[in-house]
DNA sequence: AAAATTTTTATGGTTGACCTTATTATTCCA
DNA sequence: TGGAATAATAAGGTCAACCATAAAAATTTT
């Protein structure tokens, strides 16, 4: 099916835009700025793996995965979360270190290790992060659940997941007990995209909108 | 200790030039040979290595790994092997494909990923191949053996590595079940560099001399 | 509709690790 | 010792993925 061997880079670019996919059509200046690149780089990549027909690119629009790059996007991304599963449960990594090492094992997994991995792991339907593990076949569907950021003030919600990447916010989130599994309640609402508060484990939290975009819940 | 990150290729050239190290200065020439590269490319290498000091080069004599390009090395090895325990023993890889995939994920672990899986795998010594795994300060003796193609007519041997890392070769080893920890004689030394001809298992099975000198035995 | 902002394209530059094709230097061997 | 083989250097090229700067195009805001 997949011949070509994916750049790691290109890997990264999937991955980031099948994540940022609850909206489904991504604009190439956030992907650049998710990924850390300027939007002339971007837009160069965009132009590249539109050749390889992994990307459709409608210009002054945005971005969409096409059916074979989400596809791929799903190996990715499931090669990915099986090895958080991995450094979490059995090598006792910090939670919030995972992720990136994770990323890192990713890009150097072939098909064959990806599945004798998950066997191993038991094949396991959600990563550390509370995110679900695509299929084999690469296929996946967004978590049922809002962003943190959306929820009205007073309201309680569980967290079903937590969608950030970099270390120093994982790192954050896991100080202040906004992990998967837990419930919050929002108690205040700053203006002017101030911080949320909330009332989590007994405990107020200020939560910048940015960070809490990450926090994926479902209202309870 | 070691802050900069090494390139893909600079571990390729330092784990070649330590298993290759019997002999403690290595021939430009075969280096290239063994990573497949032109000698152009790897005298090239040489000079960046070199100004890293990471390896010395006298030319026209070859080269040497520094104290600390074998301290490097010794930590790339040691990860490279504890992935062929990992994905040998739990992942249950075929023996010929472990140390071809353990070798991409080697050049994506990171030292405090390395300790985790050593801990994990209970600090094995040995990988699957049978060659001792350097210890966590990178610091490796080569095995007391010595390579088939040395072994005189008529003499029986115990294998006890294969140093091999092409995974045709390593098939080919063990479909003739020539492996660590089996016995072989010697009934046959052809003219001209021709095979070896060994009795292992009750079987008679050729060997070419440059594919016996990956095979490191002790005499019984 | 004009102004401001965001996107896209164009052009040219960098880096690392390769490559080829000479040319020069050294070592080995008969 | 003289030629063959091997090793090293020089010069110039490629490729992917970035970068910066600048100009053009489209969209959004006012």
């Amino acid at each position: 099916m997949n011949l070509k061997p994916l750049s790691e880079s290109t890997e990264m670019y999937l991955k980031a835009m099948a994540e940022m996919s609850y909206q489904d059509v991504v604009a190439v200046g956030r992907l650049a700025e998710r990924l850390g690149v300027t939007a002339v780089s971007a837009n160069e990549m965009m132009r590249r793996l539109g050749e390889q027909g992994l990307v459709s690119h409608t210009p002054y629009k945005g971005v969409n995965l096409t059916k074979k790059g989400r596809e791929v996007a799903g190996n990715v991304i499931r090669r990915q979360r099986l090895w958080e599963c991995f450094l979490y449960d059995h090598l006792k990594i910090e939670w919030s270190q995972v992720y990136e090492f994770a990323c890192s094992l990713e890009h150097a997994t072939a098909p064959e290790l990806t599945e004798a991995l998950a066997e191993f792991l038991g094949n396991p339907k959600t990563c550390p992060r509370g995110n679900p593990i695509p299929a084999a076949d690469g296929s996946f569907k967004p978590l049922d659940a809002i962003p943190l950021s959306e929820i009205k003030l007073g309201q309680a919600a569980h967290v079903l997941a937590v969608n950030a990447t970099a270390t120093d916010v994982l790192k954050y989130l896991q100080e202040k007990n906004i992990l998967p599994g837990r419930d919050v309640t929002v108690v205040e609402v700053a203006p002017m995209q101030g911080p949320l508060t909330l009332r989590v484990g007994g405990k107020d939290v200020a939560l910048g909108l940015p960070m809490a975009e990450f926090v994926l819940v479902k209202i309870i």
